[in-house]
DNA sequence: TTACTATATTCATATATAGACATATAATTA
DNA sequence: TAATTATATGTCTATATATGAATATAGTAA
């Protein structure tokens, strides 16, 4: 199958470390999407969308599924929300340490 | 002072996103270390080491201060800790997943 | 089979990142 | 002041990453 996954704990942040890659995950926190319906959403190209999704399910983010046509992308563990909503939540203070609330 | 901290969600995990910094972060659960004490345990060089860590100050994971000759590092938010958890157990499941018990 | 739709891949190129090595700076001590 | 220690920075080079544009592939429908 090819589907090796030698990952290490670099690999997983380095694979977040991107905007698209966020919108990517964002978009599949509510299920699996397919691919089309990311295009269709992101600002940028399909085969640039295409490429993200690559590297986003070969770090073992996301799992896929041919179903006709069509290509759907889901997140494999949920934990990488959490991920998502853990640095979305640093963020916010680093704007109130800025105001100088901290 | 210069201190800005123009921030991106992706920019928090391209900061985590080489093991060196990985390796820094986690000699920094235990507090604050001087960049000799990173130095001595860490398997590279001095300017390295002060290159990672000026990116990770940068994207406002790591504060400093001077002490002396030295400069003292630490994690200003624990929830830095808490991502490197998560993508820890991330990667525990990744095995699992091999060896067939998913 | 041909045409079409959804997705992936190739190629060329631009930009970012990392590390080696040398050197600069700042605080301390002699 | 000069020497020493701890840390940071500059330069160069190699490698990785991202993107546009064109093209290939796979499944479907006519």
């Amino acid at each position: 199958m090819g589907d090796e996954l030698r990952v290490s704990q670099a690999d997983i942040f380095k694979a977040l470390a991107h905007p698209v890659r966020l919108q990517i995950l964002q978009m599949l926190q509510q299920g699996e999407r397919c691919v089309c319906e990311l295009v269709a959403e992101i600002e940028t190209e399909q085969p640039n969308i295409s490429r993200h999704l690559a590297i986003l399910k070969k770090d073992g983010i996301l799992g896929c599924r041919k179903d006709g046509l069509k290509v759907m992308y889901w997140v494999r563990d949920r934990r990488a929300f959490k991920l998502l909503e853990l640095s979305r939540e640093m963020l916010k203070s680093y704007w109130q340490e800025k105001s100088g609330v901290f």
